[in-house]
DNA sequence: CTTGCGATTCTA
DNA sequence: AGAATCGCAAGG
């Protein structure tokens, strides 16, 4: 399959989001590359969105990657101690993004499970590899992104997606973004896609 | 410079 | 329900 282009994150945001359902996500390492399928999204759209890091037209350091060119990683720390990833959307000068929400591992699952537990994968329980990246903090872990992976090109060889066919709409539930009640009217958007659990 | 807090996760 | 934990953004 082939790597997504950079007509494909340079559109509208909510399509680009809904369109990350079901592609691979894979990050380059020194064994290997880990490879993830998307299975949960949100989207950010901008300066108009009160939950967007650019809402009202902020502009600032940490922002500054969102300004910028479609197809690059916006990764954050929150909390001090969690990792967001990010995929910029929309082109030059319209600040908006995709946020990772969940994925499902493919491989190889004994790397994505020592950086979640430091355990091989068969010494999992039922519910860790149900947890294993289900949450946003969850999938920097899983795949070891951190901020030094901030502002890379997906369209480069360290990180990237993999494109797959077309998930029906049928199959592609939405809901509220999750922890934004402080985001007034954009708090409803129904912004959040995500595969059956 | 100070301060309040967040697109979370885990434990109890 | 509460703690962990710190960079960021806004305000003085």
């Amino acid at each position: 399959m082939k790597k997504l282009t950079r007509d494909f994150y340079n559109q509208d945001t909510i399509l680009v989001a809904k369109q990350l359902l079901g592609k691979t996500l894979i990050h380059v390492i020194d064994e290997g590359e880990i490879r993830c399928k998307i299975t949960d999204v949100e989207a950010y759209t901008g300066v108009n969105d009160r939950a967007c890091h650019s809402f009202g037209g902020r502009r600032t350091n940490r922002t500054e990657i969102l300004w910028g060119e479609a197809g690059h990683a916006y990764i954050y720390l929150i909390y001090g101690m969690y990792y967001m990833l990010n995929i910029v959307a929309e082109n030059e000068g319209s600040p908006c993004a995709v946020l990772l929400r969940g994925v499902a591992p493919e491989s190889p699952l004994d790397i994505i499970s020592i950086n979640r537990y430091q355990k091989l994968y068969h010494q999992l329980t039922k519910r860790q590899i149900t947890d294993i990246a289900n949450g946003p903090g969850k999938v920097c872990k899983a795949l070891n992104l951190n901020k030094s992976h901030n502002g890379l090109d997906l369209l480069g060889g360290e990180l990237y997606i993999i494109d797959a066919p077309p998930i029906d709409e049928a199959f592609i539930h939405s809901g509220k973004r999750i922890n934004i009640d402080y985001a007034e009217e954009a708090k409803d958007y129904l912004y959040r896609f995500y595969l059956q659990q």
